[in-house]
DNA sequence: CGGACTGTTGAAATATATCAATATTTGTGG
DNA sequence: CCACAAATATTGATATATTTCAACAGTCCG
């Protein structure tokens, strides 16, 4: 959402402590432990999911290389999410005081970071709106052309297709629905000829269709808004 | 979720210009219009709406006095959310450029309004997940709670109790259900003794009940978190 | 090589939407 | 203050997307 300068990187290069890995389905941070930090994700897939008292699970968010991890629950004494690797990942943890002098030194960092929240608010709002007003499959149709907007801006996108670490019991956890449904919902959409999944590959075959399913158009944050701090 | 200095409050009360009114049923700012700036809003009830291609209405929040409404907007150059005053209301209108300047000169009030971002977001993963996994009453539930909360803090609660100028529409759109269905749900709410809507008052009969109806207990956030620049 | 994930299929059950009509309340101009 | 129109609430019948349950096939990984 903006330039940084080399001051900037510097910062946030030294944000955080040596860098951790975790194999794929390790729990990085459980809901309900104290909230003593957040997480870079440098490599690797994190979902981000909160339990209800049903026991169901609702993933919130796949977050991918750049995000910062587990941010909501800062304002929490105890994580409202569990963050879970859905492959091998490396991740750098950051301490709340830590990220609290970053605010109090670096208002432009700062404000940066409150623009990235926002998006996440957007991204949420936008799911909302889709998850209550739209069928399984346009809601389908968004969550695809989102991850592959973020996966094409890692260059992780060739012909419109991707790796696809993702388990149709994930997904369904993400759109809330079954993983039965899922299944007959990605099966429906391969007869159309708007995807094809092949060994984890997920191929977008009509990016066009898939827009015009989709209940939402995607979101174009500012870059370097005229009010931002230099 | 921390107290204010006398220099705060001086800070805050000379953001925005003088106040404004808008008669029920105003739209306060319409979706798609440049974003100049945000509100706050000082007296009244405001819904916060997305619409979707369908043309389906997506009420995301019921904005309450001391909120700042119009804030996701703010790293977007149109407006994502229409503001619609569901009473008479009274708000006060900040530009983005003070805005930028309060972050830039007060890290302290500029954190504080980063955690209650975070909140919103929590709020919204909550109703994201309740959406999702749950059935329209026990999502009615949860929503009647929140406002009870929220409405408590204000002082506008009397024996469990509150003026509620929210017609069945709006409270379909909110919880992403038809009007009709938001009617048969409060009719059988009411038969079960769980809430009485009479005359535009909303009484909560059975809040224990109610809370073990709710798919998520309500969150509470820090108040005055260590890291919080002073 | 074998067990644990992961994906697939079918049939029955259910929450919610849709359509269509009517009743009730609210606000407003005369 | 009344009358009336518009907004809001209510009811019934039917349609539909999604869930649930149960079983089985495929595939991956140690």
């Amino acid at each position: 959402m903006a330039d940084l300068s080399d001051d900037d990187v510097a910062v946030f290069r030294h944000l955080g402590e040596p860098p951790i890995s975790h194999p794929r389905g390790a729990i990085i941070r459980q809901e309900g432990a104290p909230t003593v930090g957040v997480y870079l994700l440098i490599d690797g897939w994190v979902s981000s999911a909160i339990t209800l008292r049903s026991g169901q699970r609702q993933i919130q968010k796949l977050h991918l290389p750049g995000d910062m991890l587990g941010t909501p629950s800062m304002v929490l004494p105890t994580a409202a999410d569990t963050l879970t690797a859905l492959t091998e990942t490396t991740t750098i943890f950051v301490d709340l005081d830590t990220m609290g002098r970053m605010f109090a030194a670096q208002p432009r960092l700062a404000t940066l970071f409150l623009m990235a929240v926002q998006m996440e608010r957007l991204t949420l709002i936008d799911a909302l709106a889709s998850a209550g007003h739209t069928t399984a499959t346009e809601n389908m149709a968004h969550l695809l052309l989102d991850l592959h907007r973020r996966l094409s801006a890692l260059g992780w996108v060739r012909d419109d297709a991707f790796a696809f670490p993702v388990t149709q019991d994930v997904l369904g956890d993400l759109l809330g629905i079954t993983a039965i449904h899922t299944n007959r919902i990605l099966q429906e959409m391969s007869k159309r000829r708007l995807i094809r999944v092949e060994q984890r590959i997920m191929h977008l075959l009509d990016m066009n269709a898939l827009r015009e399913l989709s209940p939402l158009p995607m979101r174009k944050p500012l870059f370097e808004p005229s009010w931002l701090p230099r």
